[in-house]
DNA sequence: TATGAATGAGAGTTCATTCAT
DNA sequence: CATGAATGAACTCTCATTCAT
């Protein structure tokens, strides 16, 4: 019988997204748990209560923010330099843009980012929706790979070791203010190493 | 001018002990920020108090815990296996015994490594910790990789590439109870990539 | 950064001299270091949490309570009878005038001034805002003083001693259930004294 | 049933003067209500746990101290430089001397007066000790007065008034760190007011 | 819808007191 | 007698959530 607000009126949807946006914006800054809602609805610039208009709780905030902050991703990137590409471009190219999609997603979002998967370990609900979203990116790899691979053995395991890879030179380049690594080489060796794992040679 | 109490008594010992392994069971069960400090303390059989003896507050209780695990896992692991192979041994079972060094690790600290990683990004301080940790361990690696690999070139690049690699295939297996993949290929194909990676071809 | 809320509604204000009234209550009655903060709010018929709205800390609530006090004390007593006197005024009656304010301001905030003579002993910002109001009561009586006086030579030695005088002998009346003295005689005789102090003879 | 022990070897003895040694020292730097137990035995050099032999409880402490600090206060001064002078003294020089009397007793035990008589006002077994002191003192002062004053009339409250001053002499001279006053000055109108009191002229 | 004051359960922390050694 | 480790009640403070306006 519980039930949030489903915002009918433009004024209405200005202020959930408000907190949204706040709650993603505090998140960020100071981690979930350490932001309380109070701060949120600062940061938002409306009143505490109405918060609870909106979500059923502080959790269901976090949960709605991640859902907002993941749709916001598909917005940006949506792949679309990738899917831009037709079946006759270089493939090594083809790497070289994913990755560069892959490191323009982690510095956009690199906190909250960061934040979320700390989260995933303490919270059932959002590690499920944590590795949903994973899923899905991954399937939709998945699938634009299988046009340009030849050898659909195995696939998964290739384009997970590949996304896999991806990700880590982008997690390595934003953590590693006191690492001493050359990134220039470290990135062509990541995409000759994705190349291989792909090529499944 | 504050002090926790340096234990003199065996007994005491004993007590600090247990509530360290206390915080990390009940950090590794329900998260950092989940557990309260008299939860640690019924879990290791004493009483709240005696909590803040040992430490100044809650936070130096999981650096402390932190500290703790993380010379249980040297103590364990400390790469003896990996010490004892002399430069005879095949190299591709050498990465295979470093990956299943890698594995036991992650399978007796899983939770908790989990957990460390999550807070990283809300406390500086346990960043500080992880940081040191993680590049403790690398460096080791990449001393001891030295001795086999005959090409040095960019080998630091290409050692946190292969550790990486590694890493990634452990978390995968532990976080992948909904997704479908065939974990004996999957670790096939990554000590492939490995010895690919550090071969430099 | 930290805040303490500054009142919107009247019905906070109401709530904070709610809680300031029960404060000055519960210390006059039981002291400063007995009366807990769950105490006042439930003398003030408020819940726990705001009287942290209202006051950083449990101290912060002692000082703006001492505040509020001093400026009940100023606003009941604020001298009105001694500054309707002019000059033709009989000088001793002044002098019971104004003994007369103190047994009164005594009479009503016996407990609470005693409580804050105690604590200043014990806290620093306590003792400096004691000497503060003090100061300038004092200033205050010496002000009115000199339009009595003819010699000002030592002025405010004559002042302080006189004024001395004055709180004794109200201190004696308040805290004399065991001693026994003729208080009508010893009034006189204060006043007496303190005539002879001021005027020089 | 309860029982303290009640010290027979000297060296029992000797601990449990540390021990209220120790209290009075911590009482007269921090105050009472911020010195914990712990403390005390710290700087007494023994352990915690002995207090409790030697003491029921915190207050009973407390107490003992007192005791033990009223009981220095008398042996320390006991007032033999008074005693020593006979009836032909000058009796301005006999009030002159038990002012020094009084000022040498604030300088020793300044803190520890002023904490004590902090705590009176919260506690009333310390009111009632406190009571005790001052009345015994007061009588003891009043007897030597009898000797030097022919008129009678009035001689408590005479002397109650006299000591007042002296008391609120020494109080100004301790706690005057911000006030502007010629102290030189004051004790002379102090002795001399004193002097107009107790002659009744 | 919106505000922000109010609630109250719960967490971290302290410390007087007790107890095993 | 003495030690110092251990206990646990009590206190301060926070903040998710509710409610009066």
């Amino acid at each position: 019988m519980e039930k949030t607000a489903k915002p009918i009126q433009a004024r209405s949807q200005k202020t959930k997204e408000k907190l949204l946006t706040a709650a993603i914006t505090m998140y960020a800054k100071n981690g979930y748990h350490s932001t309380t809602v109070d701060e949120i609805a600062a940061e938002a610039g409306v009143s505490t209560g109405i918060a609870y208009r909106y979500f059923r709780n502080k959790k269901d905030l976090l949960l709605s923010a991640l859902e907002f902050a993941s749709k916001s991703v598909r917005d940006i990137v949506s792949l679309d330099s990738i899917d831009s590409m037709d079946d006759n471009t270089d493939f090594r190219k083809y790497i070289d843009t994913v990755l560069r999609s892959f490191e323009d997603i982690h510095d956009r979002f690199h906190d909250i980012h960061e934040e979320l998967e700390g989260l995933q370990h303490t919270d059932e609900d959002v590690r499920k929706f944590y590795a949903k979203v994973s899923r899905d990116m991954m399937e939709n790899v998945i699938d634009k790979l299988s046009h340009f691979l030849p050898d659909h053995a195995n696939i998964r395991e290739k384009a997970y070791l590949a996304v896999s890879l991806l990700e880590q030179y982008c997690h390595l380049k934003m953590n590693s203010y006191q690492i001493n690594l050359d990134f220039s080489v470290l990135r062509e060796k990541t995409i000759d190493t994705v190349m291989m794992v792909l090529n499944g040679h």
